[in-house]
DNA sequence: AAATTTACCGCAACCGTTTGCGGAAATGTT
DNA sequence: AACATTTCCGCAAACGGTTGCGGTAAATTT
């Protein structure tokens, strides 16, 4: 069976296909008597117009595209779950798709969203994309695009971003506030500016004043590793820069037999769901990729009201208390 | 700028709108001088064409639709990655869409999803959902609908699900084989059919050989509370039915002190993230939201492709070993 | 050189909507 | 009763492509 058209339901009632495009939007040229039979039969036929022939015609697409390294991610699975949120509280789809990292499969899936006509586009570029010319080739075409988490070096876009700098600044001092005298700090990859912003910040904070011993992981076996090797020398508090790294920090301390906060502290900065999940609740500052959807979605908006003012936007960053300190 | 069109090559080159598509599609009827000319015109422009005008004009969107109850979930989450990936190797678009587990927004979402005439829906129902018409007026309007996970109760309709009755089978049979004596089994909403199968498989495997009390949480709330409750009757094994009921009875466990695997044992059923949180990492049955993701995607090609041939399929189910038993 | 075939391209209809404009019938005004 | 309004609806073009069919000029055959 194919789908009801307003040519079939203009055939029926003998009137125009305008009258009945009309009707269905409740247009004052057309009368009352004649909505009410368009109406009910459009509805018993389960008329739903055809979305490619609106945006044919109109020119607007209700689309919105989002690229993302990869949907099964902490962070950016609660990114994607707030802006598909917003987009359906707003009418609009959204299409989701991954790069899986590969700028080849992003640079495809550039193509798709230019060729769907979206509205606009959320864009977390893949980790060895340096050119971003297909991104600004979209903006030309008047498409917004909001480039969210990781994002390009140049100025003239609009960008949201977790507070880096400003988390890790909260998480040192707050071990400086509870009076801890050793840190073992874990970071990531130190290629990752996000890596980079968030060590330069807290190693600023701790300024020497305690024991402070960096170590860089690329994984949380890794993290697992250090821990284990590192827990020999006795630090009172563990900072985790991840999620990723507090997985491995805690498997490594539960290896171990560690009490929390007991024998060790631990704080993260993260998003808020793997601290829950052990007890006590690892003391975090939270990163949401919640909310960073919601502000990522409103610059969006903004920009399509035609806001031309670009905007470099970072989600506050607050300090959730758990038991780990 | 505006995205460049047929009309605008063809005129520029002062050849016909139907001269460029051919030559465009490499079209035997174009001579190979103009197919160059028009190619690189159309590089030179950056020409894509308009997806919308080709849906409309063939009738065929190269769109699926994907509704589920949650993004942030970690068995969809994985499933969707999966899904998505098929997808874009077959040319596919994918358009996903949350429905909050909430049946008056899953409607909302099929309307998105007719309105947009995708070629396939993949759908995990919510809960509450009782009335699958919505569901089955796609299918009268021959678009394929392969349900997964959540699977309405009728007969006529794909599906695809992890095992349930081989999972929970072989959780229990894991229990029997190393001669535990006191289980404690905590499964979900009873609502659920997920929830039945599962029990009915593994109550029947027990089969009153030893101890065996069984809970109900709707949460990983409930699932803390009702272990720490059933705790002080020692039972020296915990079964989870889920992630989310692992995640509370381990936050349980470890508010307890209680040693994994020597003061209790723990086993699952998950797709395998959550179990290697902890130390020792938890044995479970895996049930892979990315294996379920290929299944279903073959699934649907096959649907495409003319099979009206009904499937219900479900994922292997194997054991993996951790520590906790 | 005439007839036939081949190579290449354009015309026009169509997909399902939206919308400016014009027109007939009904109603209201003197 | 003649005119001016208002009410209600249809015509047709447009959005950007695809595609069957037909036509002309060149190439080939007789």
């Amino acid at each position: 069976m194919n789908n009801t058209t307003l040519k079939e339901i203009s055939g029926v009632l003998g009137l125009s296909i305008s009258t009945v495009s009309r009707a269905l939007k409740n247009h004052p040229d057309i009368s009352e008597k004649t909505k009410l039979r368009v109406t009910e039969l459009a509805n018993a036929l389960d008329y739903e117009p055809n979305a490619n022939a609106i945006q044919l015609r109109t020119n607007k697409s209700n689309l919105f595209g989002l690229i993302v390294p990869s949907i099964s991610n902490f962070f950016y699975h609660s990114f994607i779950a707030s802006v598909e949120e917003e987009s359906r509280r707003h009418n609009y789809s959204l299409m989701i798709l991954q790069s899986g990292d590969d700028p080849l499969i992003e640079i495809a899936n550039l193509k798709l969203c230019r060729q769907n006509r979206i509205s606009g586009l959320f864009a977390c570029i893949a980790t060895q994309t340096k050119n971003i010319e297909p991104f600004l080739k979209l903006k030309e075409l008047d498409t917004p695009v909001i480039f969210f988490d990781k994002v390009p070096d140049i100025s003239n876009c609009n960008k949201v971003c977790v507070a880096d700098e400003a988390s890790a600044t909260s998480a040192a001092s707050t071990i400086l506030n509870k009076k801890k005298k050793k840190v073992l700090a874990l970071f990531g990859n130190y290629n990752l500016s996000i890596t980079r912003k968030r060590l330069s910040a807290f190693t600023k904070t701790i300024d020497n004043k305690i024991k402070l011993s960096v170590q860089h992981a690329n994984s949380a076996e890794e993290a697992e590793a250090l821990t284990l090797e590192h827990l020999s020398s006795k630090p009172d508090t563990v900072f985790c820069m991840s999620d990723e790294i507090l997985t491995g920090v805690m498997k490594a301390i539960q290896r171990s037999s560690l009490k929390v906060p007991d024998d060790i502290a631990v704080i993260a900065i993260s998003n808020g769901f793997i601290p829950r999940l052990y007890f006590p609740e690892i003391t975090y500052v939270e990163t949401s990729g919640y909310k960073l959807g919601k502000l990522a979605f409103t610059c969006m908006m903004n920009s399509l009201a035609g806001s031309t003012f670009i905007q470099e936007l970072t989600s506050e960053s607050i300090l959730v208390e758990g038991g780990s300190m």
